[in-house]
This record gives structure tokens, sequence and C-alpha cells, in this order.
DNA sequence: TCTATAGTTCGTAACTTATGAACTAAAGAA
DNA sequence: TTCTTTAGTTCATAAGTTACGAACTATAGA
């Protein structure tokens, strides 16, 4: 088992952030744990916006997570423990974080009105 | 010729402005034109960031921000004419796009000190 | 020592991206 | 009109990246 990589702050690039963040799956693990008060294990996460990850592909999306620096993961026994770096990263790209998780909420605010609309049609065409 | 395609502002989405921005040439073409106060034709960025870029290739990048929303493109002549969408999307998702480009500066100043630093450790040895 | 749990690695198929070569479309010159 | 130039696009393909099942490792507990 290789050892985790997680970059040096100075290391982090805002490319590498932005690419790590530019997948569904991604953001929302990440939204998750920037509002986590304490550690995630990574199998909190095979259920995902309704959608269910493989674990294998799981495992990636994690490893491209801490590997951009957006996360910092402890193996404890048999568990993975997950918690997100955003003050480091607010230290060197401050607002960055805010404002991509401030972008992601609006987002799933307009869905969540988009979906509730199109069941109220459903609705109304049904009756 | 296919036609240019603009996404309407409701179907643009986070993680597509992150995908496009996580190129560190799509970036810095974006950074210049959210900068500007008028058009600028493609074939200005055929050199980037010190590094020349095919014009193939500088097709697509333009492509891939007109896609996800970023930039409005129209044909005028035989040039074609490139401004930023930023108003619409700082309507949209407030704060995220100054946000990705002032972190964008942070590291552009962060690496531009990177440089000197070495040039003078190098100025020194050869001394 | 056996079993279960949590996650990783590997192999491969599917997708994406970069680029040279060939192309189109407009503008201006002859 | 026809030729030439300029600016950008499209296509084919090679290279790179990603997703995921199957097989694996490492720890904990029975």
């Amino acid at each position: 088992m290789r050892p985790l990589i997680h970059p040096p702050i100075e290391d982090i690039t805002v490319e590498g952030i932005l690419h790590a963040l530019s997948d569904p799956v991604r953001v929302a693990i990440y939204a998750e744990l920037a509002g986590a008060t304490c550690t995630s294990i990574c199998s909190n996460f095979l259920q995902v916006s309704d959608r269910s990850i493989p674990k294998s592909t799981l495992s990636q999306h994690f490893r491209a997570l801490r590997e951009a620096g957006l996360v910092h993961s402890e193996r404890r026994g048999v568990e993975m423990h997950n918690t997100s770096r955003c003050m480091e990263i607010e230290q060197r790209f401050p607002g960055l974080l805010p404002a991509i998780l401030s972008a992601h909420n609006v987002q799933s605010a307009d869905r969540a009105r988009a979906i509730k609309r199109k069941q109220a049609a459903a609705r109304k065409l049904g009756s």
C-alpha cells in the first residue's frame, strides 16, 4: 500500500483545485467535508447525491481530492478519516473555496426548485 | 462551419466553469478577457504565458470556454471576437469568478517571485 | 486462525485532449 | 471575376485520463 500524498500548501495550484472540484461527485464530497465539524470516512460517500458510487471509483475520487491538496486523509485502523484543508487553502487563496461552495449551493438550490416544478407539473397533468 | 454554441445562463454549471478554468492556458485566456474593456480576437492568444499554442488547439480552447458559458464569441469577417460573460455569471454565481481570478493572480505573483529568487541564486553562484 | 470490514490496486475499456494536415470563409488585390 | 492572404475550424489519430469490476491488502474482532 503506497503512502498517502499530501502536497505542501505552496505546491497546491488553482488549476489542481478547480480540476478536482470540476467533478460533480467530488464537489459534493468536498462540500460535505468542508461543512463537517469532524472527520468523515470514505464509505460515508458510497451514496452521493442519489447516486451510488463503486468503491474503487470512490477511492480514486478521494485520492484526487487529496493530491489536489483539498483534503487530509489519515488511516485509522481499517478506516480512512478525511478532513478538508480549508483553513490552509483559505490562507493561500482567500475566498476561493467559499465562493465555489456558495456557487455549488446556488446550483443545488436551483436544481431542487426545477425538480419540484417538474413534479408539480406532472401531478397537474395526472389529476 | 457549425454554429457557435452559447449556453443560456441557466444551463451554465459550476462544474463546467471549474473544468474550463482548470486548464492553465484557458484560465490565462479567460483572465485576459475578463480584464479587457473591449473584445479580443483568438489570434491574440497564440502566445500565452510564454508558451506558443498551435492554432487548432487554441480553437478548441475557445470552444471549451464558450460552451462552458464563460465567453461570448462572434464572427466578424475573418476574425472571431470574444468577450467574457462575467456580468451574467456574476448574477448567477456571485463572487465565483472574482475569487478564481484573484486566486490565479496570487499564484502568478508567487511564481514570479519564485523565479526571481531562483535567478538571484543563480547569479550569486555564477559570480 | 477465521471472518468481516474498509479501502487499494490492477487491467482494461471508454472517454478526452492535443496537434498536424487539410479545409472553409471572408477580405482585399489584381 | 479570380487569386491570395488571413483567421479560424474540422478531421484523424496518437497520447493521456478516467471508471469500474475483480482481485488484493491491512486491520479488527470473534
